[in-house]
Parts: structure tokens; C-alpha cells; sequence
DNA sequence: CCTATCGTTGAATCTGGTC
DNA sequence: TGACCAGATTCAACGATAG
């Protein structure tokens, strides 16, 4: 079997281009000291179990895995508007059954253990359709689980048909090749990363769009390119500079352009041809992150919105408590749901405060008041002051 | 086998108890109709599965499952010979003790799946050390995955050692018992719930502490308490009112409690007496919400179906009467059988606002828009809203 | 040049009743 | 069981265009 390397264009090719390019102005920026016997920073053409066959054993030391989820979508998704959604319904993302994605899932995961030093370390990345099986696989292999990780979307897709909750996150797991391993763990990098708290479980980052997407003719290049936020954070807190990151599933190669800008050596696999071309470019330009990635980076201290629900179904104003405005004109009752009704109508503490009022809008934390039985006066208080109680309570 | 009931003690032997609770003062407010053949509103003391054994098949709308996962971590445990198995030392192990949390799992399951109405759900909650194996049991056995769900911890306990990210999650997975099932899900509710957004698969809510801890003693009646408002949330999404909720490891009755609070009927199964107590003790005190803090915002797809001709015939709308879309492209006659008239073509409102836009399917209720006399400006409205109006008018 | 509005789009297991 | 059709259903971010 034949390992074909497709080698990112020499610097000083690029230099000769017309228009010189940020890349061909800066200089490189890390020198890192080369690695023998492994053909690092370039992708491997070819079928991802044969790629990691060809490499040595014991050689690397971080994997990253996009692998198909196996969605298996219906029909055609059309959303209220009428227009057409986009789906993944690529011949790569298909698999006959469980059965048939499991075999193909224990392959690659075989080779990936194999192909790690023994204090190296593996992140599978997921949603509900393939990560329980590729955390059941990875304990059974023996890997040693050391967090599941959340990454919540700032801005994902709706559920147009409101037939279930926002799918809004996808699931991250970090696993050590055994339990005794030493594993690698950057933990004052993360905690500074994170305004001077210990980095947690959940990660809140916005998908890949805007300039970070990357297009070929008009539309985009790969359906499930991630977001170099996301990466940036796996390698900064589980690699050492000079490691060796292999990214299976390479795609348009998000693995090797942050792992290139941090100054570690990357490998990746992939079969496509466009996604190879794709991934090359860009790993040429790979510069240090731009002023919008840097910032998604940092974690956002803005204090939480909090829905009325919340305080509801937290306990702190029961269902069928009677709320009146200021001078008791109005009665609303609250409902299960967080919803007010003031005698027929039912609506938002905005919507009924405004509806009540006969006014253009209304803010409802300050409109609707509550009676305090811990108040011995008959003092009403606004619903906002029990908005604020809830805000320290759950404060981190 | 013998299943054993331990009923909650009757309202009117709490009335004699010398401090009178709120709930012996406060009349019954829920009037649910009787439940047939099951033991509902009890603890069933005993080994779970055993004690699913003896309900009957296809009885159950909704079971949530927070099972133990602390199986693997070294504790006593016993294989289905009774021989004992060793602290886990190597992957072998390891491996061993997952086959036993398996088949333990497996068979609990079997039983969930028995239990449920055909198109009942589940819930299982889980963290990292167990999830996995739950999730792709699931799958196998044939449930259909709807969501996962973070639960994320606003106050989780921090990562002491700094070895890896605070573990600030936990997740649950709703499932129905197979891929046609028409589950229930109160979309209008949740998203009332969350200010009018779509809620979405990940929910933030604080861990179980301060006055909703249950105590013995002084110290937690139960290690994994889960607070209310989880709960509450699950329940008030994926049940309706009179529905029969079963929790297999009901510990201090959190599912119990709620679903009594939610005028839902609620099964446990128990095997420590101590739980059993504290659960009992606490479940008797949960106040129910009355009929109308009950209620929730309805979605559309609840409320009675209104034919378009209806608004004619009724007078809210005349024949001949011209209604557009929202930016005047098109014009439409009303004609005397509630059908639309567009130059020479003639349909419903739905129809003729497919075929002039050219698209897919159409809503006509909120694409046709009419001109309202009253309204001084020349603002255009939907006739959805007439058909809303209608709606109150109708309703006694 | 700034602001408002409109159109587009993203790993999605995305309707339900009747004939 | 499949075809038909009434009708319910979206959030955040980005880019282009208009004012």
C-alpha cells in the first residue's frame, strides 16, 4: 500500500506570487525542531485506517477526530420561510447500521491506540447520533476517559418544526490511553484563557461562519468545518509545543492551521481532493488568529440572561401566585409555563403588562409586583428584586 | 414475588399529626381520574427490576431514570456468579466491570421498554462515566434518540488537583420507545418558558443546595440529590396532565415530588428504607398546583381547526374582499366559498400562496394579508389574526 | 459614514390527519 | 399503506443594499 504525501507549497514559491500575501510577508514563526521518521505537516491522501496503518507505533502525541456522525436525516428540511436547508447527506456520512458504523468506528480507533505514545492523549468530537458509541468504544479499548466536553453553540441552527429542543451543542470527549497515563494538561494556560477560573466541562463558542468559512465557487467548502476557537483550545490545553497532533478526519484541515499557528507538527488524513486542495491553501496562510477568533476565545463574564421560567421553575415564585402592578389596578396569575393571565388573556410578563396598560411595550420585571411574606409591612416588591436574588444564587 | 406498597400516609392521619403541615390545611387541589391496575402515587420498595416485573406492559407515559454509575469505580461489586470482583487495576478489569454495569443496565432497560405506552419516553441521566453506555443501549435496544441534554451546573464543585476541566455538566438523553412514535412535546410551553425562545439542549440550572437539600441527621439524606427545577422542567416538556411517570431509582422522591406538584401521577421503585422515609415525608408536603397555574400557553397545532370559509360564511370576512401578501405582489379575491381567486386561478389560501410564490407549500393564514377598516394607517394584517379573533369570539 | 432592513445560512435523525 | 393536503414552524450572525 502506498502512502501518498501531498505537501503544503514551499514559502519560497509563495513568495514569488504577484500579490504578496500576510504569509509571505511575515516571517516563520516557530522553529520547531523536526521529527524523524514521521511525515509530518502534510496530509495523507487515502482511507484514514490504511493512513494511520502506514505510521509507526507509539508516535503521537495528540489525536483529533471529526469522524462522520452517521446522521440519518428524513426528507428534505424546509424551513418556515420556505427556503431549502442545506443538509449533510454526503456519501460519506452514510453507514448501512449500528453494526456497520461500529466496525468502521472500532477500526480507526484501533489504530488510533496503537499510534499513540502512552501518555498521549485522544478528543472524539460528536453529537447524540455517534457519541455514546464512540464513548462506549473508547472504554472498552481501554482508554481512560478524562472529560466529557460541551460545546455550546452561541448561534445554532433552530428546530424549525418545533418538534424537539434546539439541538444547540455537540460533545467533545478527552480520553488518556490508560488510566495511569501521564497525560498532558496545560491547566494555567486554561484557567488564564478563562479570566483567572478553572476552565470547565462546557465550552461556550459560535459555529464556523462569516470570513472564517471557507468557500469553494460561492458555497462552502466542507458541511462540518469547525471553528479554530474550538481547536485552539484542545491543543492549547493538551499538547506541548513541538508535539505531534494527527487529525484522522482531516477535512479543510482546522486541525493542522491551528496547530501550525501554535507551533506543533500535525499529520493529517483525508481521501478528498477538493478538501485536500482546500485544507493546503489555507495551512500556507495559517497566520496567528485574527482579532474575532482571539476574542471568542476569552470566556464572557456578561451576566446571564434570566427568562421568568426560570424563576418559576426554580421554586422562587410558585405556580398560581398573584402578581398586581404598583398601585394593585391589575391582577395577572402566574402560570406552570412562566405565562401570566389576567383573567382570559395569557402572555409574557411584557406582553400582559403592555396588553393591560393598553401601552406601546412594557418592561414586566418592573411593571409586576409581588408580596413579600417575609415582609411584615405589605410592602410590594418588583418581580425584578427576585430576578436579582437569582442572579447571586447562581453565580459561579 | 411480592411487590410491596409503601403508600404516602393518607391526608387525613397527617391532619392529627400535631404540627399542622400546609398540605393538611390546604384542601386536595388536583382531582385526577383513578389510574386502573397500577399502583400510582407509591413507593414500591424493592429491587428495581424486580418491581417493574410486576406492572403491566404498555401502562407507563413517561419513566426518568437517574441510575447509579459508580459501579466501575472499585466499589463492592458482584458479578452475576457472586463472585467478587477486584478494585479495577488494569483495562481487563475495567473491561469486566463494564460487562456487569452492562448487563445490569440491559436489563432495566428491557423492563423500561416493556413498561412504556408506545408512544411514551424516557429519560436517563448520567455523566461522563456511564452516559455512554446508556446512550448506545438505548440505541440498540430500539429507542429513538430525540435529544441529549446538558445539564449545566452554574455552581459545580471545582477541580480540586487542577489535573483536568471542572467537571460542570451532566447529561441526559430523552428517547421515544421507536422512530414513528408520536411523543409528546409541549413546545409552546418550553419555549414560554424561556422568554420566548425556542429552549434549547442546553439548560443551566443550579446543583441541589441550601433549603431543597434534604437532610438526616445533618447531613445529605442522599448523595446525588437532583434539584426541583430539573425535574420540573423535564416533566412540564414531555408529559401531559393525568400522565403516569415511573422513576426506577427514586432515591428522595425529586421525580415524585414534582410530578405531584404537576398534577402528574408518579411511580417509584426504592430499595433503601431510608430514602423511602425521607421521600415520603417530603413528596406529602409538595403542594399541587391548581387547575388554572396549570395551564400553559398552547401552541397552535392544540387549538381547534378553523376552515377558512368559516370566516366568511360568519361575516369577518366578505366575498369579494381583497387580500395581498405582505408586500402587495399579488392580489387575491375572496370568493363566496372560502376559496381565493388570482386572476383565472382558483384554491384554498394555502394553495393559492403556494402556486403564486412559486414554492413548495405555503401557510396562506399568515402569507395573505387584509386591510383593516378600524386601523387608520394603511398597515396590512394577516387574516390569521381574524382567524385569532374568531377563535375568542367561539369560545365559551 | 452610519443605521436600518433584508436576505442568507448553519452536523437536523424536524407534521399529521384523512381518504 | 401511500398519496394528498391543510397548516404549523426559526435564531443568531453575517453580508449586501438602501436610506
Amino acid at each position: 500500500m502506498m502512502v501518498t504525501a501531498v505537501k503544503t507549497r514551499k514559502r519560497t514559491l509563495k513568495a514569488k506570487a504577484p500579490v504578496k500575501t500576510r504569509a509571505a510577508i511575515l516571517p516563520p514563526v516557530h522553529d520547531l525542531p523536526p521529527v524523524h521518521g514521521l511525515p509530518v505537516n502534510q496530509i495523507l491522501k487515502g482511507d484514514c485506517i490504511e493512513m494511520m496503518r502506514s505510521l509507526p507505533s507509539a508516535s503521537i502525541d495528540m489525536i483529533f477526530a471529526d469522524p462522520p456522525y452517521n446522521l440519518q436525516l428524513g426528507g428534505n428540511l424546509a424551513r418556515p420561510d420556505g427556503s431549502h436547508v442545506d443538509a449533510v447527506t454526503d456519501a460519506w456520512d452514510q453507514f448501512d447500521s449500528f453494526a456497520v458504523y461500529d466496525r468502521f468506528t472500532r477500526e480507526w480507533l484501533s489504530e488510533a491506540y496503537r499510534l499513540l505514545k502512552p501518555n498521549g492523549s485522544i478528543w472524539v468530537i460528536g453529537s447524540y447520533h455517534n457519541i455514546f458509541r464512540l464513548g462506549t468504544m473508547l472504554q472498552d479499548m481501554g482508554f481512560w476517559i478524562l472529560n466529557d466536553i460541551i460545546w455550546r453553540k452561541t448561534n445554532p441552527m433552530p428546530n424549525f418544526k418545533g418538534t424537539r429542543f434546539t439541538n444547540a451543542h455537540e460533545t467533545l470527549i478527552w480520553a488518556a490511553k490508560s488510566e495511569k497515563a501521564k497525560y498532558t494538561f496545560n491547566y494555567r494556560a486554561m484557567k488564564t484563557l478563562n479570566d483567572e477560573l478553572q476552565m470547565r466541562s462546557d465550552w461556550v463558542l459560535p459555529i464556523c461562519s462569516g470570513k472564517e468559512r471557507l468557500k469553494r465557487n460561492g458555497t462552502k467548502a466542507h458541511p462540518t468545518q469547525k471553528p479554530e476557537s474550538l481547536l485552539y483550545r484542545v491543543v492549547l490545553a493538551t499538547t506541548n509545543k513541538g508535539d505531534v497532533v494527527l487529525d484522522p478526519f482531516f477535512g479543510t484541515g482546522t486541525t493542522g492551521a491551528v496547530a501550525k499557528r501554535l507551533g506543533r507538527h500535525w499529520i493529517g488524513c483525508e481521501r478528498e481532493d477538493s478538501y485536500i486542495e482546500v485544507a493546503n491553501e489555507r495551512i500556507e496562510l495559517a497566520l496567528p488568529l485574527d482579532e474575532s477568533a482571539l476574542k471568542t476565545m476569552q470566556s464572557k463574564r456578561a451576566a446571564p440572561k434570566v427568562p421568568f421560567g426560570s424563576l418559576v421553575e426554580s421554586g422562587w415564585l410558585a405556580p398560581g401566585a398573584v402578581l398586581t402592578d404598583k398601585k394593585r389596578r391589575w391582577q395577572a396569575i402566574v402560570r406552570a409555563d412562566g405565562s401570566l393571565a389576567v383573567g382570559q388573556d395569557t402572555g409574557s410578563i411584557h406582553g400582559m403588562g403592555t396588553k393591560v396598560q393598553n401601552a406601546a411595550s412594557c418592561n414586566g420585571w418592573t411593571f409586576w409586583h409581588y408580596q413579600d411574606k417575609d415582609d411584615a409591612k405589605n410592602d410590594l416588591k418588583p418581580i425584578d428584586t427576585l430576578r436579582q436574588r437569582y442572579l447571586l444564587a447562581i453565580e459561579d
